[in-house]
RNA sequence: GCCCCGGUGGUGUAGAGGCCCAACAUGCAGCCCUGUCAAGGCUGAGAUCAGGGGUUCGAAUCCCCUCCGGGGCGCCA
């Protein structure tokens, strides 16, 4: 080893030992004589003191090193004169004395900066994330992305569980998401799919007798990235047999109630045992199916108060829709600037518009408002009782502005579920140090789909209706309840998972109703179908966002920042630069030809 | 496919039709400096203002197109 020590692993009680340390010249503070340099290894930072009247000959070397050089220091481990000390670095007792500094590599001057943490062009940063991958911040990102799973492998493997690796070239499976595709050699025309998840070989592993299996499964999906999604992602995949929804439901629990203790102190838990929502009410409540249950500005449906007034938008929308709001406390100052730009945010989110009551701030109640006290979008065709009994249905108070959306269910409580987080956020009723996890169940286990004359399932076709809706599917389907639960925290989606079908008619069944005659259920689903029919045990299990789950625990706003490589929104690797043409060789070897003009980089004739 | 924001020395910003062959900070280079820790002081180099086209006597600035990065809609069983 070129070292003994990591640099920020010094202490006081090392004060008197030889050491030799290795890493990067974080900082240089270069007096002329007394020169000193902040050495950063994965560890932490660590004070050089370069000093000529020690030696001459290291203290030459000092004077040359740059920025993000790496050198090699060998040095007693002393502690700082009195006042020098620094309370800010955890090593800010001790310094090393050079007694020789060999420099190991030079570095060019680094695009931008790794000792601070300041905003940088993300192109750029992906470009050369080598270096950006230096940064302290992403570092300790990659740490405790690291401890997590870590935690998570010890957790399950202390339970039972194996871990059994899946392949990652597979069948293109028809549903859900674009499948990324992979051109066969040895069978020309015939392509395998990178696994959107490893669900269906999981649940032949069950019927292969392995009881409790899990996976840090690598999973993709060629669709559009967001700051949350990114086309290849990580999911602690899990899988056990002879468990029901509550046995599935405890164990995660328990990890992630335990992991958040072990690996995030610092963070708090809003409440254990996790909540439990239906889907019902988290729509009609919260407009999401992953609500951020850190604050209330709970969705109030206010259709029967709106039906009676004047107000033809509201009064159209009762007909044939709802009229719901949420309050937002203390804003009844915004300016028409900022009510329109709520209007606008609303209007991206696919409401037709936003009806903005402000109540102001008085002295009495809301009982005192008076006609002049208040304004609203919708002038005077609302009456100032009407606004009051509105008020008074969502709890408002004088001082607080009232927004309203009019139109069909679905998406007025969307564009409001999106309107209450981005406000929850902006008012800062969001606590960045807790973490609402809780559970979304009771979820429809079918949906119709009028454009294509056909059930769809919300989440995936394995998952088994709860045991007294069996009976629904040949008579409602749509009333049968899914043995599915999602697990949410702060508005994500955190994870998801189901008891599945495990008997061979009750999968078809599903299967038939979403469409799928017996060719295509064989065709598409005849392994999994051809396992059931195999002593096939009860299963269920889950899926979690390992990506999703430590941007939360980091607190950042995106997942790119917990993955060390990550593609831009055009699904690119800036740092190697893929996708990228390849040779016409491996073209003719794998049969594929690209059609001239769409070759990216090239421009179709005359554009 | 669509909507929104952005692209100016290495990095982060300023700039709003002539004051700009572009300013500030930092970084970089050189010199001075023995207790700093965002070290300090002095001097200096560094930008075809993302690319292309247009409007104008005149464009970093206005218009159009393209590319790139970000946020979102659609999409994501």
């Amino acid at each position: 080893m070129l070292k003994t020590h990591g640099c920020g692993d010094l202490r006081a009680a090392h004060a008197g030992e030889k050491v030799t340390l290795a890493g990067w010249v974080h900082r240089r503070r270069d007096h002329g004589g007394l020169t000193f340099i902040d050495l950063r290894d994965r560890s932490g930072l660590a004070q050089v003191v370069f000093n000529p009247a020690t030696s001459s000959v290291a203290h030459a070397v000092g004077h040359t090193l740059r920025g993000e050089w790496v050198v090699q220091v060998t040095g007693e481990v002393a502690r700082r004169p009195q006042g020098t000390e620094n309370a800010k670095m955890p090593t800010g007792e001790v310094e090393i004395i050079a007694g020789s500094a060999t420099v190991l590599n030079e570095s060019k001057t680094p695009p931008f900066y790794v000792n601070e943490d300041a905003p940088v062009d993300e192109a750029v940063r992906l470009q050369y994330r080598y270096i950006d991958l230096r940064k302290e911040r992403m570092q300790r990102n990659m740490i405790l992305r690291h401890r997590a799973v870590k935690f998570m492998r010890d957790f399950l493997d202390a339970r039972g569980f194996l871990e059994i690796e899946t392949p990652i070239l597979i069948k293109s499976t028809p549903e859900g998401a674009r499948d990324f595709l992979v051109p066969s050699r040895l069978q020309p025309g015939s392509f395998y799919a990178l696994p959107q998840s490893p669900q269906q070989l999981k649940q032949l592993l069950m019927v292969a007798g392995y009881e409790r299996y899990f996976q840090m499964a690598r999973c993709f999906r060629d669709e559009d990235l967001r700051a949350d999604r990114q086309p290849e992602f990580t999911q602690m995949d899990l899988e056990m047999s002879f468990v029901e929804m509550a046995d599935v439901m405890g164990l995660v629990e328990e990890m992630h109630t335990e992991l958040v203790r072990k690996i995030v102190p610092e963070k708090r838990l809003l409440a254990t045992p996790f909540p439990r929502l239906d889907y019902k009410d988290a729509m009609s409540r919260y407009g999401s199916d992953k609500p951020d249950l850190r604050f209330g500005m709970e969705i109030t449906d206010i259709t029967g108060l709106a039906r009676t007034t004047q107000f033809q938008v509201f009064k159209a929308a009762a007909q044939s829709g709802v009229v719901k709001g949420i309050v937002a406390p203390g804003c009844a100052g915004y300016s028409r600037k900022q009510t329109d730009e709520l209007l606008e945010f609303v209007r991206g989110k696919g409401a037709k518009g936003l009806v903005t009551i402000a109540l102001e701030k008085i002295a009495g109640s809301l009982e005192a408002l008076t006609q002049e006290q208040v304004r609203s979008s919708a002038g005077r065709h609302v009456t100032i009782d009407e606004i009051k009994a509105m008020a008074g249905r969502m709890g408002a108070t004088p001082g607080d502005l009232l927004l309203l959306v009019a139109g069909p269910e679905a998406e007025t409580n969307a564009a409001l579920g999106s309107l209450r987080q981005m406000m929850g956020e902006r008012l800062k009723l969001a606590d960045p140090s807790v973490l609402a996890f809780g559970w979304v169940v009771n979820f429809p286990l079918l949906e119709w789909r009028p454009e294509e004359n056909r059930w769809d399932s919300p989440h995936n076709p394995f998952c088994a209706p709860i045991d007294q809706d069996t009976p629904l599917l040949d008579m409602d389907p749509g009333r049968a309840m899914a043995k599915q639960y999602d697990l949410i925290c702060n508005g994500y989606e955190a994870g998801g998972g189901s008891i599945r079908n495990h008997k061979r008619a009750a999968q078809e069944k599903i299967l038939a109703l979403m469409g799928h005659d017996a060719a295509a259920r064989e065709e598409q689903f005849g392994q999994l179908l051809g396992a059931l029919e195999y002593g096939a045990p009860p299963h269920g299990g889950i899926a979690t966002g390992i990506d999703r789950l430590v941007m939360l625990l980091t607190g950042e706003e995106n997942i790119r920042q917990t993955i060390a490589f990550p593609k831009t929104q055009n699904g690119a690797d800036l740092l190697f630069g893929a996708p990228a043409p390849v040779s016409e060789k491996q073209l003719q070897e794998l049969s594929i030809t690209v059609k001239e003009q769409q070759r990216s980089g090239e421009r179709p004739a005359g554009a």
